[in-house]
DNA sequence: CAATGATTTGACCAACTGGTCAAACTCACG
DNA sequence: CGTGAGTTTGACCAGTTGGTCAAATCATTG
């Protein structure tokens, strides 16, 4: 492996040929499903020059949910409490729905791991996810005392985001069977507006 | 492997016996994820008495598969032309939300192949299933026509509903992790029929 | 209680997989 | 152009895994 020095040219190239690989390969096969060999051909690399930039197929992975997890909450940490409530929770939306349709990868490697128990992710989500929710769910609490929003509970509120708009990425492979021809991602912006426009909009 | 003929008291009991570790396992580490081996030893067999059985793991999977699909998709055969509309649509979403409650690791199961790309499953997707959705999604439509529910795209409506539904249990290690002591199955149902009746009660 | 078919298992195999290593090759720089 | 660090690879290893097989054990029934 490199020296502790700053990476040459040929050290960035092949480390990120290595992860842009390891997320396509990752993201369909899960991480048993992988092979080492598979990611390193998919990066142009034979396998011991792969494991000459990373120790190990753990290590790979492990960068690259590190990676992940952090722009994967930055649309929640954007909701502002400043803001219009409503406008505030449809961007968020949208948002969220851009980065199923713009990173799917990232979203089913995501995925991959929670359905199979989350058992490399679960000292995370019980640390800095779980802090990030219960601020912005006191947020949304706040906002529904106020009568700024329509009542509802304000962790499944969240779930119901999250699992919408990252349902386009996860299931893609069945959204896009029953779709046909037209692109999911045509209706589903103004779908889940209008949901959640109906669900929160104060009544009376 | 037994041969043609019925199968005997001991048959029965280990063939349910292998399947019902088979879902265990492979619920929650993927096809690839899972060994014969592991299989075997939930079931209480040896390997090789397993393969008895079964003539190879692509063969256990497959037989549960093809149990899935068809419980899988009754709640949404049972949606009634004849019922009140927006009745039977929270009718239809408390029965998925059920089965997320019941039958979790089917619905992982389920989740673990498509969001791998379906590689298994792609057939009965693009036959069956585009069939029953094209149906049902049809019915929508004539009900928001006739202007007895909110009008949203129909296949959109079904997409979510699965999503809502199926989060729970796909999603159920973070799910649960987020929520603490507090049992999500309590306001989930709540949660689902008021955003629903909000989206769909007919307006004006 | 035979004896026949059903069931079970230990031993085994070939393919695959993650990872190692020494030797070879390439590149940047003086 | 030489030289040392950085890079690449073929050969290899040990552990795992899906699957086979002959021999042993068990259950059923005539």
């Amino acid at each position: 492996m490199p020296a502790d020095r700053a990476p040459t040219r040929i050290q960035k190239k092949n480390r990120a040929a290595i992860l842009e690989a390891a997320l396509d390969v990752f993201s369909s096969h899960g991480f048993r499903g992988s092979t080492v060999d598979r990611i390193a051909k998919a990066a142009g690399l034979s396998k011991p020059n792969l494991l000459y930039y990373f120790s190990s197929k753990e290590a790979i992975f492990n960068e690259l949910m590190a990676g992940l997890l952090d722009t994967w909450l930055d649309p929640l940490r954007a909701l502002d409490p400043e803001g219009d409530p409503l406008e505030e929770i449809l961007a968020y939306v949208q948002r969220k729905l851009q980065m199923s349709r713009d990173y799917p990868r990232e979203s089913r490697l995501y995925a991959n791991e929670i359905v199979q128990g989350a058992p490399r992710l679960h000292d995370v989500i019980a640390t800095d996810l779980t802090v990030l929710v219960e601020e912005k769910a006191q947020l949304l609490q706040d906002w529904m005392d106020t009568g700024r929003i329509n009542r509802a509970h304000p962790k499944h509120l969240l779930f119901s985001i999250w699992s919408l708009t990252q349902h386009y990425a996860d299931f893609d492979a069945q959204v896009r069977t029953l779709m046909g021809a037209e692109d999911p991602f045509d209706a589903a912006p103004d779908y889940l507006e209008t949901l959640y426009r109906r669900m929160l909009t104060p009544e009376s």
